[in-house]
RNA sequence: GGUCUCUUGGCCGAGCGGCUAGGCACCGGUCUGCAAAACCGACUACUCCGGUUCGAAUCCGGAAGAGACCUCCA
């Protein structure tokens, strides 16, 4: 391939060329939601962030598996109810089976992730369904003489592993600084060291999900269905695995351990991690309490909301800053990136109408160049962006003959649209695509008719209260030199 | 307490040693019956203190502030 993707390696903290093992295919596996809640900000950005990356691949020729896991086996829970499981805790209150609190969340999360035109992954896995994978993986790992079962739960020997593999490569740690900061958690009796983690736990009375395992009657330990699923579906190793940043340790870190100790393999050849969104400064999730759902952001209806914002205004907005720096939620970023993302679809939507001329005094190919250089350049979408602003500024300043182009530079201009704006960041027009987007064209043109009619015999009362009444069912009259044009508020 | 990261103009946010990032807001102007949009112009910042360098927002050292992880979290 001509054109190289670099991306950001977290286990080298280095930009690196992305060169996939097995050419022209690539494999990437990121870690999905647990669902047993309603996604929120948080939940939005390493989809749309992996999405991009997803989209980039594909763009770049690669044949591309994305595998992105459903977490709906639960994890242990640290306040009163210890030990029970998130999902199974979460069913007991609502009196519902603990598959019916998943599937619910599992459909609400491709919902909201459908309105923020993410692309569903090649394969969703479930780790309920893959059980089977799992206890064989604990196995292989006892083989290897890494675990070790004390009452029915199998635990991951950390100490052992450190001595032959580095524990801690991936997030820059050292065993020694974690043997002297550990809490108090359940099950750590058990444990030969309060760094090892669990393979497989065995159920107590009150836990509901439970599986049959050679140890006992329990369920997975909380890292072991990523390492299941991703060997599973992209082998032993393979090219991409994403996450937020928050995972780092010890989720991946521990993901590592268990290749490494059952296959001999790292696995993983880029660890790529998205930052967070914060809120006030802080971290916006769960066990703060001060998250937004998804489906608050698209109906206004939280009290940190002034208004309500569509899915591509939060896309947009996700998309201006790079993955790998934390993004602060504000209203007022947020009504930022809805005018700028207006401004920006306005602007190459009409670019269809733009009349050419014999030379241009811009340089399109060049233009597109940059924005293929800040894409490959460990997915920078806000150079990207940055680089459609200036496409912004070129259209509209040929609409005022400030600028002129050739019919050549207005197909690359409409290429740079259709390729960088719609294809790879996923945006689009919320009018778009409506099915009655034929009849409401029509419509329209009639009431822009009448209103024409009206400002002709000067009859400006006529024509204001179209303008003002289509205003209030949220249409917006624009009068340019051209005739007038409209669109949704 | 340990490990790590960050601190850019009114707000968001790029930047990785020299060249105005970009968006939004605000202020002038053009256009317009008015409005909106658009265009032109103006404003032009890098937490602080040292150091390296011909030259630093960018590298090094120190200080202050903020955050992440160490526990489920995207």
């Amino acid at each position: 391939m001509e054109k190289r993707l670099t991306v950001y390696n977290t286990l080298t903290r280095r930009k690196e060329v992305f060169e996939p093992l097995a050419p022209p295919f690539a494999g990437m596996y990121v870690c999905g939601p647990t669902v047993y809640g309603d996604p929120h900000l948080g939940h939005a950005r390493p989809a749309i962030t992996f999405d991009l990356l997803f989209r980039t691949l594909q763009h770049l020729g690669y044949k591309t598996r994305y595998v992105r896991n459903i977490t709906d086996v639960g994890h242990l829970e640290n306040d009163a109810d210890e030990g029970e499981d998130k999902i199974a805790k979460k069913a007991r209150i609502e009196q519902v089976e603990p598959m019916e609190i998943a599937q619910f969340y599992t459909d609400r999360y491709h919902k909201f992730m459908d309105m923020l035109n993410v692309m569903r992954p090649s394969i969703e896995p479930r780790a309920s369904g893959h059980i089977i994978e799992q206890i064989n993986l604990v196995e292989q790992i006892f083989e290897a003489g890494f675990a070790y079962e004390v009452n029915g739960s199998v635990y991951f020997d950390v100490e052992k592993y450190d001595k032959n593999h580095h524990y801690g490569r991936l997030s820059g740690r050292v065993l020694d600084d974690l043997m002297a900061n550990t809490r108090e958690l359940d099950g750590q009796q058990e444990k030969r060291n309060p760094f090892d983690f669990a393979l497989w736990k065995k159920a107590s009375d009150e836990h509901i999900m439970r599986w049959p395992s050679p140890w006992s009657e329990g369920f997975p330990g909380w890292h072991l269905e990523c390492t299941a699923m991703s060997t599973k579906y992209l082998g032993e190793e393979f090219d991409i695995h994403g996450g937020g940043m928050d995972l780092l340790f010890p989720h991946h870190e521990c993901e590592i351990a268990q290749s490494v100790a059952a296959t001999g393999k790292q696995s993983v050849r880029y660890w790529m991690h998205n930052n967070m969104i914060t809120i006030n400064g802080q971290k916006m999730g769960k066990s703060l309490g001060n998250f937004i759902t998804l489906e608050e952001f698209f109906t206004g209806n939280h009290k940190l909301l002034e208004q309500s914002y569509n899915p591509m205004t939060i896309r947009f907005f996700i998309l201006q800053a790079h993955y790998r720096s934390t993004l602060d939620f504000s209203n007022e970023a947020l009504q930022a990136a809805d005018k700028g993302l207006k401004k920006l679809m306005a602007a190459t939507s009409s670019i269809k109408n733009l009349k050419a001329s014999d030379k241009s005094s811009v340089n399109i190919p060049e233009l597109s160049n940059k924005c293929d250089e800040a894409l490959l350049d460990d997915l920078n979408s806000p150079i990207l962006i940055a680089n459609l602003f200036e496409a912004v500024r070129i259209i509209n300043a040929a609409k005022d003959g400030k600028e002129t182009v050739s019919a050549d530079d207005i197909k690359g201009l409409q290429a740079i649209a259709d390729t960088f704006l719609y294809e790879i960041l996923g945006l689009s027009d919320a009018a778009e695509g409506d099915s009655d987007q034929v009849l409401l064209d029509g419509l329209m043109n009639v009431l822009i008719g009448i209103r024409k009619e009206a400002r002709a015999k000067k009859d400006f009362a006529t024509s204001d209260k179209i303008r003002d009444e289509l205003l209030a069912v949220n249409i917006v009259i624009k009068d340019t030199k051209d005739g007038a044009e409209w669109s949704r508020g």
